[in-house]
DNA sequence: CGTAAACTTGACCCTTTTCAAAGCCCGTGG
DNA sequence: CCACGGGCTTTGAAAAGGGTCAAGTTTACG
């Protein structure tokens, strides 16, 4: 229906990559900028509900995700599935899988993505010729699992309120960051409420309900696809997740 | 009262260090040993119950635990506290510091510990003279994360028998690879019903009454500070949780 | 339009939490 | 040698938060 609204595709040269317009991302200087597009090997567009990584898929890609959402899950054999994180524009996915083993997860496109995919085993050149941004992709790896180390806090020890709440606020703060926040101040939510369930450890209606209540009390407002929140405060107090200054990301 | 069982301090040279002897680190050159010898700036033993980082502190230290157990927690301001993970002996500890931010989280003592410690902000240096251990951190980064993945899936879609199931039979295998299970197949485990319930998200009282009803199955058996798994099949059933191929690790 | 997916809502049930009280183990001090 | 006290474990009863099930209702879209 709306093509204007698929997801724009990479670049072909990573000097013109929107993202690093945004200013949420270390410079590099242009000769790093090179080596970047060099290891990057391929871009790809993959449709919403299509599947970046098979869970139990051997020798997964690396590559970072251009524009889209993704998700990335795990699943028991009953069927039971938890949502381990949402990726947005400009996160380096498949670090784990890199690294040899079999992907112990799935990543799914939530919408239609584009993607730049870095050459497969390479990762080491990297390593060899840059060590800065080896440093780079250690710390990604980091603040990636420390956002690991705050959804287990929430999935343990906050009641079904706080999860959300945090839910939104912390997508929401992450699209601020690369820019996806409109002038009227709303954000694209993909996210069907059994995303948000399977993230939070809820049960659907559960989450529904919540969610529900929430709207209702004047904190939030979703419609057509687009998340406004309308009570920061509120939401941080009753997530306890308050505002860490925002620091320049890596960006492969 | 048993000097005997506090444990061994950190030898003064790498080459001496027990935890390579295990067969479960991958072995390194000794110019390389050397290297990681003159990177490690200090040795530290800290008792039982003692912090070895604060929750909020500001540039903490990265080191690696040589003997003892710690774990990883976050508290929300009422109390509510979350156990992230357990460190045992060869793991790497506080690469999410290290990288500039204050400490989202603390760690703390469960037995008597004695730790490497490495300079402070130098890891840096790793990265440039050795990419080859850069990229062995990064390795241990990911690796990590993905532990988290797993302890998401279980804070977050499994019933309380699972994870009671999950947590024994991940640290049993986990002191198995260092070689702390012992003639009679059984494990120290200083843990006490509160840390067992922090990390699984669980209450107190509920978290006894799983771990009851698993003792009275005969899965597995605690006293003494020790524990014994007496039905490993079953554990692995409940928990669906199977033997990966152990696979060697780096170690700093 | 018509159909399927997604969202809502209510009723009921159950796992887990909360609260409270014993019991147990052990080290300390009398 | 025994009494006392504190930390940890065990149990039970009652309450609640959240899950399950089963409709409706709305929305999206072919």
């Amino acid at each position: 229906m709306n093509a204007t609204l698929s997801p724009p595709a990479c670049p072909p040269k990573c000097h013109e990559c929107r993202l690093r317009k945004t200013g949420a991302f270390t410079p590099v200087e242009p000769q790093v900028l090179d080596f970047i597009e060099s290891f990057r090997s391929a871009t790809l567009t993959v449709p919403a509900g299509g599947a970046l990584v098979h869970e139990g898929q051997v020798n997964a890609r690396l590559f970072t995700l251009y524009s889209g959402w993704g998700f990335r899950y795990k699943t028991l054999s009953d069927g039971r599935r938890q949502i381990l994180n949402f990726l947005l524009p400009g996160d380096l996915v498949g670090l784990q899988q890199e690294f040899g083993d079999l992907s112990a997860h799935g990543v799914e496109a939530l919408t239609d993505c584009a993607l730049c995919v870095f050459q497969n085993d390479s990762l080491w050149a990297v390593f060899a010729e840059h060590p800065r941004l080896g440093y780079d992709v250690t710390w990604l790896a980091a603040h990636e699992e420390s956002h690991m180390d705050d959804n287990l806090l929430t999935n343990g020890r906050r009641n079904a309120t706080e999860r959300v709440a945090m839910l939104l606020m912390h997508l929401y703060r992450r699209l601020d960051r690369v820019g996806l926040v409109d002038a009227a101040g709303t954000v694209a939510f993909p996210l069907n409420q059994q995303h948000i369930a399977d993230a939070l450890g809820l049960s659907l209606a559960h989450t529904n309900k919540t969610l529900r209540r929430l709207a209702l009390l004047g904190l939030h407002e979703l419609k057509n696809g687009r998340l406004r929140l309308l009570n920061t405060r509120a939401l941080e107090r009753i997530a306890e997740y308050y505002d860490t200054p925002p620091r320049l990301l890596p960006l492969l």
